[in-house]
DNA sequence: ATATTTTTGTACCACATCGCATATAAATGC
DNA sequence: GCATTTATATGCGATGTGGTACAAAAATAT
């Protein structure tokens, strides 16, 4: 890893040191607009919730609008490692699918958390107000679409449907689930919808 | 008809008779609703669109929520009688299902309304911090299912999987529909897609 | 030790919001 | 005619909103 004169440790920067992990800020505002939305979650709350200051929070991150997409960013670049992770497994796709939807399931409905898909279940409203929201959710969904084309590419099926077409499948009915979960369905019946898709999806 | 002395023409209520029609007024706030949301949809935006004073909506729909309700249950309420009569057609399942869809895609994607569906697209946000609202969306969607459930009860498909397991799936990807024309995805991938489900869902 | 740079904390502003109080208008019952 | 009942119109006040100015604090560079 040696060039030149660069070390491993890179020096501190200049000025007074940051009070705060840019993850953490990002996973406790997640909390406050997973349960709020994004129109309904005041500065005050997310303040609160990160544990900074107005002025420092827009330092940070700029406005609501910004502070927001970098949240789901983060989110949906953690949720693909754990897609990827499990959808790469030895075992049949069908196993990786039960785990993959159990796992969401599971977020989705596990207390104390309000219920449902933050991208899909809080994103969804602003497209329209927030064009730059509905782009970032967008591209949220595509990769989630991408990682399961990868499982199915991956696994043995006939080749048709397509492993695009299976994706496209298989990523509704995540979506679908995450709203569903939301609206207040137990995670009981979420858990027996998607396991009567799997052989639907895998046929 | 005839029981006594009532007579169809009903007599006009007592005092000064009300200046709209009530399903129009909920046909004008479903505009804005759909443009920004519950929770951004501001009370002076709504009565512009109705054409009421803030009194008169008030008095005959109540708060915020109630209104929304109101227009979530109407919209709802026409949804379900015109999936009835597009499944309830003559012609294969497949191809009512194909008008089923496409007639979906339009009203979510045609020009100048927002694109999306309103309940999946601008309820499922308000679940968590307005319960009556979810539930409210979670009684529609179902009926959505039951009218799909219909429909194939009255074709003949192999057994399994079962009509309510296919209704199931076919609502699933009717919300995801929902959810994907909101954030952009263009009308003809959203069709693309349906046309691709359908043989899955039928098979 | 002093200067520089970045973060933090307090206070603030202009503005929009919801819900209501009050007054007027338009219909019916007697 | 007059009283009653309901709907409409105007306007207001208390509260909360997103965003910012300014000064103090905490680190490094020289």
């Amino acid at each position: 890893m040696r060039n030149g004169t660069k070390i491993a440790k890179e020096p501190r920067p200049r000025g007074r040191p940051r009070g705060f992990i840019t993850s953490e800020v990002l996973e406790r505002v997640r909390d406050v607009f997973l349960a709020k939305g994004f129109a309904a979650a005041s500065l005050d709350e997310l303040c609160a919730a990160a544990g900074l200051n107005r002025p420092s929070l827009y330092a940070a991150f700029g406005d609501k609008e910004q502070l927001y997409i970098s949240m789901l960013r983060h989110i949906g670049q953690g949720s693909v490692e754990a897609m990827d992770a499990i959808l790469s497994g030895p075992d049949p796709i069908e196993r990786r699918l039960g785990r993959l939807y159990k796992g969401a399931i599971d977020i989705y409905t596990r207390p104390p958390n309000p219920p449902g898909c933050i991208i899909v279940g809080t994103a969804t409203v602003e497209a329209t107000s927030h064009p730059a929201i509905g782009a970032a959710a967008n591209q949220i969904l595509a990769s989630f679409e991408k990682a399961f084309e990868r499982g199915f590419i991956a696994s043995h099926l006939q080749p048709a449907p397509s492993p695009a077409e299976r994706a496209s499948m298989a990523a509704a009915i995540l979506t679908a689930t995450g709203i569903r979960a939301r609206l207040g369905v137990p995670a009981a019946d979420l858990r027996a919808f998607t396991k009567s898709m799997i052989p639907v999806i895998c046929r």
